[in-house]
DNA sequence: CTCACGATTGGA
DNA sequence: CCAATCGTGAGC
C-alpha cells in the first residue's frame, strides 16, 4: 500500500497503526538508525491542544499540508518535537511521535549513566535528539532515499502483526483538550516515556 | 510591539 | 518541585 494512502486518514486512526513501524534515519555518511515506534498522540483541526486550532500560521502551516510530510516544531526553546502529517491536504492532522526504541546507541547520545540504552528515545524531545532531527527537517517528506543520502522514511506496514496489546489514554503534558483519548503506546514496553 | 507560555527534560 | 531557554502568536 502507497504510504500516501493510509496516512491521509485522520490522525486518530493513524496514530495506533503507527505503533510497532520502524521510522529510518539515514545520514549522509552512510549510518542508518532504525526506531521502532512505541508511542504516539494525534492532532487534529478543530482539536484545543492542535497547534493548528485557531488559524494557519508559519509555525504550523506544514500540517495542513499533504500527508506523509514531517511537521517539526521547537519546544520550550530547548528541544524539538516530530510529528508526522496525516489527514486531507487542506485540513490539519498530525501524529506526535512520543517514543521510539532504536537499533543502536549512536554516538552523538549524551553519556548519561543514568538512562538505560532502551530509553535514549523515550520522549518526543530525547527522540529528535537521538534521529537528529530538528527545525531543519519540518516540512521534509517521508521518503526512502539511496544510500550515501539523508532522508527519513517508515518501513513495515501499518497496525502490522497483532503482536502487542496497545494502551489507549490520554494525552500528555498539555493543558487544553485535555480529556480526549489520542494517546497509544504499546503496553509495557520499555521505551514509552511515561506509564 | 510586547510578553506569557509551551505536545519537555533533567536535576534539586 | 523547579529552572532552562526562546520562538511563537494572541492581544493590545
Amino acid at each position: 500500500m502507497d504510504p500516501r494512502d493510509w496516512l491521509s486518514q485522520p490522525a486518530p486512526l493513524v496514530a495506533p497503526a503507527l505503533l510497532g513501524m520502524v521510522l529510518v534515519r539515514q545520514f549522509a555518511d552512510g549510518l542508518q538508525v532504525r526506531a521502532q515506534i512505541v508511542e504516539t498522540e494525534a492532532y487534529t483541526a478543530g482539536d484545543p491542544a492542535c497547534h493548528a486550532y485557531r488559524r494557519k500560521t508559519r509555525r504550523n502551516q506544514v500540517m495542513f499540508g499533504p500527508p506523509g510530510h514531517l511537521y517539526v516544531y521547537r519546544i520550550y526553546g530547548l528541544y524539538h518535537c516530530l510529528n508526522i502529517v496525516t489527514g486531507a491536504e487542506g485540513i490539519a492532522s498530525a501524529v506526535l511521535i512520543r517514543a521510539a526504541q532504536l537499533d543502536c546507541l549512536p554516538e552523538w547520545i549524551p553519556a548519561n549513566k543514568r538512562r538505560k540504552p532502551a530509553r535514549v528515545a523515550a520522549g518526543p524531545g530525547l527522540l529528535c535528539q537521538a534521529l537528529r532531527i530538528d527545525g531543519s527537517h519540518n516540512g521534509w517528506r517521508l521518503e526512502r532515499v539511496e544510500a550515501g543520502q539523508e532522508g527519513i522514511w517508515l518501513e513495515g506496514s501499518p497496525s502490522g502483526p497483532a503482536q502487542w496489546t496497545i494502551v489507549q489514554t490520554t494525552r500528555i503534558g498539555i493543558t487544553r483538550g485535555v480529556e480526549l483519548p489520542w494517546r497509544w503506546y504499546i503496553k509495557g514496553h520499555p521505551a514509552v516515556s511515561r506509564y
